[in-house]
RNA sequence: GGCUCCUUAGCUCAGUUGGUUAGAGCAACUGACUCUUAAUCAGUGGGUCCAGGGUUCGAGUCCCUGAGGGGCCA
């Protein structure tokens, strides 16, 4: 009977059939359930005897002659449902064994039962079809927690996401507590007396961060605009208008490549505060992590699973597979160069100036390729660029536990506040879970002479082609020179915090749809 | 951008040294079955082997180019 139907074409036939019973999925608009699947099972005793409804997806289907049974997934949970031929009409019957498919959405009344095997399921009574699945979803079995087939190609899960959402109940837990950590961040500024801020993503000079930006243009104006790479000197030109705490989280642009830490678009959180400064800063981000993790997870303590990419030190801290994050306590405190210091035997004064510092270097043997960890002095500009790659080659990879390093080149750091006590550095810190940056912090410049200098020195870079320097900001400085009070500002990657919280060991699986180049055709 | 690995049925995967008509499980289809649960049993259909070129009597397999993806590096 069935030569070359597709697929696609059966369905389509048992949709034409259910219409002709009169049972037109695409026809419904509503179907209220009592109970989500999980509460069914949960208050199960209570329900017996009552009637329930329940709205939700096919996801399993046996059929045995004149009885069978399914599974009804609400997203959140499922249940197994019952269909007799004895208890339902004659068209409902041929409906459930003959048309209706896994993938299916079904709105199901009827009573709570315990079948002889002792699972708890719904007699059905009657059902509704409420859509029709024309595409086989790739769902996998499953038994006692196992599972078999499913969705495992990388690219089909971030192309189609939905698919894996469906599919996958990893990747959907995963996915659905980002969510609730973004929600949960909220609720942290509000609470902490914050006004969130919606500040300009087109905007035509893009500063804040050290970054290319991507191009637009506004045809009414005729302007070339950039999307925005940060949220910073907006939300700054907030507090200059004497709003003293001021957040916002919102989408950034960086134009730059893809990997399992980085994507074009990313969602970041900056937040401000008057009369405060970075030690305020720090209190802050240890009350954040603190307070999302208890609301998601119910504990201060995060245990990320064994991964592939974990460095040596997060492996000798694995406890049963895990390694255990720890929000609880105050986060380390690390002094930049001190730390430098300790891992590489450079001292204060062999930094002190690039060409010093380039013969340690030399001296030390830091610069060999065969040591797996190296410093190619040839690529540094200028010493406090040469500082930072020391920072993350031989520091960042200790950092597993929650962390911060304090105390950051002035030349690197164009927005912060410089340090009377150590020339050459400024009042900044970042902050690193898991050998990885979390977060970016300082006291905020608000002497306007001083950010021209600094602007005027990024223009400086740009004229040498580092094209990630900071772009000279008038409407910044015009802001600044009304007066800022002093300030200290934090800005945090909600994505790799969710990367953290959630364990996961790529950027994209806390991403809905990462980018994805689109599939050409060869000509 | 560099290096490297992957791409075979709707899904998950085999495919030997280059050798007959490219396989399995699940899904689908037909039939049996009124408490199954990776349901079972019997049967049937389903392939642009990522694309294009090359070597060869012969290519899913070897070579080149390209596309997309994963990982490492920058």
């Amino acid at each position: 009977m069935s030569e070359d139907r597709s697929l696609r074409e059966i369905r389509l036939e048992k949709l034409e059939r259910l219409r002709a019973l009169g049972m037109d999925p695409f026809q419904q608009e509503k179907f209220e359930s009592s109970h989500s699947a999980t509460q069914l099972l949960d208050q199960f005793d209570q329900l017996q005897d009552q009637e329930i409804r329940l709205a939700g997806r096919l996801v399993s289907y046996r059929l045995m002659g004149k009885a069978g049974f399914a599974h009804l997934s609400d997203g959140e949970g499922k249940i197994q449902a019952y269909f007799k031929r004895d208890l339902l009409t004659e068209s409902l019957w041929e409906a459930y064994s003959e048309l209706l498919d896994i993938g299916d959405h079904l709105g199901v009344r009827g009573k709570l039962f315990v079948t002889k095997t002792g699972e708890r399921t719904i007699e059905v009574h009657s059902f509704v079809p409420l859509s029709k699945s024309l595409q086989p979803l790739p769902l996998g079995k499953e038994k006692d927690g196992e599972r078999w087939y499913g969705l495992a190609d990388a690219e089909t899960r971030f192309r189609h996401r939905h698919l894996d959402l469906i599919a996958n109940p990893e990747a959907r837990r995963r996915l659905v507590d980002r969510m609730k950590i973004t929600a949960s961040v909220r609720r942290y500024f509000d609470q902490a007396g914050y006004l969130e801020a919606e500040t300009p993503m087109l905007q035509v000079v893009a500063g804040g961060a050290a970054a290319r930006p991507f191009k637009t243009h506004y045809n009414v104006y005729d302007l070339d605009v950039k999307l925005r790479i940060s949220l910073e000197l907006y939300l700054k030109r907030l507090i200059c208008g004497d709003i003293p705490r001021v957040y916002e989280i919102g989408r950034v642009f960086r134009n730059e490549g893809v990997s399992t830490r980085h994507n074009p678009e990313f969602t970041l959180l900056e937040f401000y505060e008057a009369y405060a400064n970075l030690e305020d800063m720090m209190r802050r981000v240890e009350e954040l992590f603190r307070f999302v993790a208890s609301e998601v997870y119910g504990t201060c303590v995060v245990q990320v699973p064994e991964h592939e990419g974990m460095r040596p030190a997060e492996r000798a801290q694995l406890v049963e597979g895990h390694l255990p994050i720890d929000f609880s306590k105050p986060w380390a405190r690390v002094n930049m160069l001190e730390a430098i210091e300790k891992a590489t035997g450079l001292t204060r004064e062999d930094l002190s100036d690039l060409s010093r510092a380039t013969q340690r270097i030399r001296e030390l043997g830091l610069t060999d390729p065969e040591s797996g960890k190296h410093i190619e002095l040839e690529k540094e500009r200028n010493l406090g660029g040469l500082i930072e790659k020391l920072l993350e080659v031989y520091v960042e990879p200790q950092l597993v536990q929650p962390s911060f390093v304090v105390g950051y080149p002035i030349e690197t750091s164009p927005l912060a506040k410089k340090d009377p006590n150590h020339p050459g550095m400024t009042r900044r810190f970042e902050g690193y879970i898991g050998c990885r940056e979390v977060c970016n912090a300082f006291s905020e410049i608000n002497d306007p002479i001083d950010q021209h200098e600094r602007f005027l020195h990024q223009v400086e870079q740009l004229g040498q082609g580092d094209d990630e320097a900071h772009p000279y900001d008038e409407e910044f400085l015009y802001a600044l020179e009304g007066g800022m009070p002093p300030t200290g500002g934090c800005g945090i990657g909600i994505d790799r915090m969710a990367m953290v919280l959630t364990g996961a060991d790529s950027l994209r699986e806390v991403l809905l749809f990462p980018m994805m180049k689109p599939i050409s055709d060869p000509v």
